[in-house]
DNA sequence: GAGTGGTCTAGACCACCAG
DNA sequence: TGGTGGTCTAGACCACTCC
């Protein structure tokens, strides 16, 4: 059976791309349901032809969802629907936003704020000379009342003002963008090792429990680096989840 | 300064898109330095000019780099080269692969090779009746002679055919890819957990060591779960690194 | 205003898969 | 053999950035 899709419609006087009001009423269908798994899509030609866009642009909405691990193309059959029950791909948003839409209601305790030197490693990560002074942010999180990550960010001075209050009202990164930050790549590496004392008091569990570290490095969209973060999580809280797909 | 791609040239004759063709000279320029961080790529309609190619192919291979987080394009500015040392985005390859290219030496040692009935969570993960007999395989990986992790894998008994010698010489991806098993999407949950006793001992580490683990589902093309994966890495080392784009 | 990337179109031909 | 996605072309117009 293919289904239709004709309750799709784009909006051309919008800003919005059509390709990409497309690839969103596609994955709201996906997400409620509305597209099982394993529903076919229905042949590209017709679906454009049915929605008054070029093949194309209709291409380039499958592509992106395809991209996203939500469809799947084969040649001489069709596109499918593969997951229903998605996991949101690893993007780039902040353990903040992360805890909000899954209702865990984050708090923040800022532990320190302050200018200091940039240490080695972060002078080289955000590429300033060492020494130089950087934006250094301490901060512990919590969902639910159980404290969950440290997070340790560090950013140039320039980039953006932070208060407390701010911070403890609201994530990092909703921050930077307010600020005009525009990010645009970050790489990460996720990594393990036991608490220190320090670390598991911080985090109300036992010396040597097992940790789940990140480190990134996000750029903006000029490829200037703009953050550089050594998070710890608690491990029995925490995991990463991520879709890794083969398009080409 | 805009650099001249003139060296690039495209093989009309090969059944190698022309847009990858491309893509992977200029990623070859990227890593050997030839086109250096912060180069610009030149305008795009020239640069399709230069190539006999038209500007859709050419934005094409762009964007594959973009979404790669080796380029950045900027309106009105241009495109330029943003990562010189670059990180393999975290891909669909598996560990053997990605030692073997990083000239680690790999070996393995198969623990365990059967048929057995699926636990829940396996049945779960494939899509399979409880209880049904799946490929149950269990290997310990080392690099330069070291333990560096435990592999357990769990696959439909129709889909390929294993050796223990098979298996001891080269990477389970291989082995299906050889059977014509396309993999084409896979979730992966990445998490933390002090090893127990016996998980201590396979790896000669210390019990309470911390581990680093991953579970993958892996499907083909055809959105048929192929493989479940459960392994569990000396945290000392290894982690994961893998880069985000925010390219729409 | 000049130059860049961002989007979109309307075709064309090919490669693969199923019946 | 017919239908599907995969690739490619040659344009067009727009939005943004910088001078």
């Amino acid at each position: 059976m293919s289904f239709s899709v004709a309750a799709a419609t784009v909006d051309r006087a919008s800003p919005v791309p059509l390709y990409y009001q497309l690839a969103q009423q596609l994955e709201r269908a996906i997400e409620s349901g509305e597209l099982p798994r394993g529903a076919q899509l229905g042949n590209e030609i017709v679906l454009a032809d049915q929605l008054g866009l070029s093949r194309p642009t209709v291409r380039r909405a499958i592509g992106y969802l395809v991209e996203r691990g939500l469809l799947v193309r084969r040649r001489g059959v069709g596109t499918q629907v593969v997951q229903p029950r998605v996991r949101r791909r690893l993007e780039l948003t902040s353990l903040y936003d992360d805890l909000t839409s899954d209702g865990q209601q984050p708090t923040t305790r800022v532990l320190a704020l302050d200018r200091a030197p940039a240490p080695d490693l972060v002078a080289q990560a955000l590429g300033l000379p060492e020494g130089e002074p950087v934006l250094t942010l301490e901060r512990l999180r919590l969902a639910r009342n159980e404290p969950l990550a440290v997070l340790r960010n560090y950013l140039p001075v320039d980039l953006v003002a932070l208060t407390r209050e701010a911070l403890e009202s609201t994530g990092l990164y909703q921050l930077m963008r307010a600020a005009g930050v525009r990010l645009h790549l970050a790489t990460q590496t996720v990594g393990a090792r036991s608490a220190s004392a320090t670390e598991a008091r911080l985090l109300g569990d036992r010396r040597n429990a097992p940790l789940l570290t990140m480190q990134r490095t996000a750029y903006d969209d000029s490829g200037r680096a703009v953050e550089f973060a050594s998070h710890y999580y608690r491990a029995s809280l925490y995991t990463f989840e991520f879709v890794l797909s083969n398009t080409r």
